[in-house]
DNA sequence: TTGTACGCGTTATCAC
DNA sequence: GTGATAACGCGTACAA
């Protein structure tokens, strides 16, 4: 049978729904007897109060703000971005509580779009490190539901608090390369995932044009791809330490593999920075406590922004997505200028 | 005026709720001109659909289940725990969505409780790093909210995923200990914090156990506390390192903690673990993955019991809550045996 | 004390 | 195409 309502419970106690109701919401006055009997029932049906019907007799309006993300499990740089995006909440003193929907797949993601909108469990929706297909904009567009994606490239057609991976990637390799390094190395995702989010083809890619437009090679050897996994990393730089003519410098995609790659320097003796340097990307705070040097992309900034744009377009405003500060290397203690040490 | 309804809409318009609704909806069977009047009196009326009574309508139930903790920028441990709740809740494949609130003092405990228990916005509440008076637990099971604890000792009057804070400080004193130091300090958050929950008294209970045991001293400059941040451990072990006769191993109550202290060694020239040791609490995902020795409480799999626990009381069933494993200090490479060698 | 009828704001199904 | 009207499940005055 389908989920019961106070109406079986009712009936099947032989009592008017009011009572039943009454049972639930603790009213003193129905005799014990009366609310024992109810209690059974309800036990026996196993009944459980509609949340939806509940709120809507009892006049309470819920504004929720859906964000819907890779499961991360795999992303940490997540964690950031969801404080800044309850932080500006909180401040702003909105009445929007958060929904928290993570997603598997690529098809599970489009399964938990769809429902989303149909259910209309929520008003907004923030999106982070997914993509979206045309149909899918189309979808959250008829639904008039608005929508803001975190962490792409400034796309036109949709409104995004956009980062430059390219542009980092780049910086990343310009850096280690004004450092004075000539063997340089990659250590990232594979160059789609999962969800078909390219941000470590972009990072890759803007890191290739910083060591061509310096003439320099990048043997292919020295990329390294695998699953964002601490663990294969960590691999993958042994892979390149085990190499006949090892990097001088590595740039990992994300500081959780720049970890990986850290350990596996300190397993194979090597010093950092004297003998490899290696940068991250991302700037979580636990890096700057353990001085990794990575490119600082504003995590927790992104979730702020992201909000308070996407309560804009709840607002009805429309203006431009605004952008993000300039992405910038924050150098600490893995790297250094090679060269004239070296 | 309050919120408009479609009813309003439709009046203003001249039309039927009907056709505010199917414009609503994108049907096709609907003249461009009325469609185009009846957006226009919503953009006047600034109508916003409620997402109650739509749902109600669609016959859509939904069911979710609420988080309530500290404003997580203090608490990196909690990212941890929501992730073990997020994976149980997607890996036992339940329809349950997360929905998350954080309150920012004790007063905005008190009113987000009562509102959340008033709107009936959840069906359980997962409540992390936050007591519960005597009414507050009376007001839940009057209302038939079940809701778990994560990070209590297992206390008698309330479900809880105890995890056993003297036991904890008494094992990283009695490492250190072990380890052959006698000049012991402790940096950690005041005893009571703002929303009077004791984890560092009790942690602080249990190192203090552990040093009166072996009879050893604890000077009072050996005991430094302050609010749970970064910068603010990085001071206060400073001043550690500053006394006349600096401690040769310190406890944080936290990782995050033990990295200030870490910097604050650092930046004086110490070599941990040779000049002094540190242990933190907590053993985050980044303290296995830069060598930080740690207290073992196991995070992730908190969240994940503490959802299985909630899912069985939804259920009705009522047994006793579980426990986790027991705590362990994970030695790593910011401590090392001290006496022989110091 | 208990049962009934109405309202909450939408959607969906009818006639028109 | 459009407008009444009946659900949706529950809370609650109101009458009994």
């Amino acid at each position: 049978m389908a989920r019961p309502t106070i109406k079986d419970v009712a009936q099947k106690a032989g009592v008017g729904i009011g009572t039943v109701s009454r049972v639930l919401n603790n009213s003193p006055k129905v005799t014990p007897e009366t609310r024992k009997l109810v209690l059974n029932v309800i036990a026996e049906l196993g009944f459980k109060p509609n949340t939806v019907a509940r709120q809507l007799s009892r006049k309470t309006r819920v504004h929720n703000i859906g964000v819907i993300t890779q499961p991360f499990i795999s992303y940490r740089a997540f964690a950031e971005r969801l404080r800044g995006l309850q932080l500006a909440l909180s401040e702003l003193e909105t009445d929007y509580e958060l929904m928290l929907y993570t997603v598997s797949s690529l098809a599970h993601y489009d399964e938990r779009l769809t429902m989303i909108v149909q259910t209309g469990a929520v008003e907004a929706l923030i999106i982070i490190d997914l993509d979206l297909y045309d149909e899918q904009k189309a979808m959250l567009r008829e639904a008039n539901l608005p929508f803001v994606g975190i962490n792409h490239l400034n796309v036109q057609d949709w409104p995004c608090i956009g980062t430059d991976n390219v542009e980092g990637g780049y910086l990343a390799g310009r850096y280690l390369l004004d450092c004075g390094h000539t063997r340089i190395a990659y250590v990232g995702d594979e160059l789609i995932d999962t969800f078909e989010f390219i941000s470590s083809a972009e990072r890759f890619e803007g890191f290739k044009r910083a060591l061509t437009e310096r003439r320099m090679l990048l043997p292919e050897q020295y990329i390294q791809l695998g699953p964002h996994e601490y663990e294969v990393a960590h691999q993958l730089a042994l892979n390149l330490f085990h190499l006949s003519e090892p990097p001088s410098a590595i740039f990992a995609m994300s500081d959780m593999q720049a970890f990986g790659c850290l350990a596996a320097a300190r397993e194979m003796g090597l010093r950092v920075p004297d003998d490899v340097s290696i940068i991250g990307y991302d700037d979580l705070e636990f890096s700057r406590h353990v001085g990794l040097t990575s490119v600082r992309q504003h995590l927790e900034l992104s979730g702020r922004v992201g909000i308070e744009y996407l309560l804009c377009l709840l607002n009805g405003d429309m203006p431009p997505p605004p952008s993000l500060p300039p992405l910038e290397v924050i150098a600490r203690q893995t790297t250094r200028t090679f060269g004239e040490a070296g």
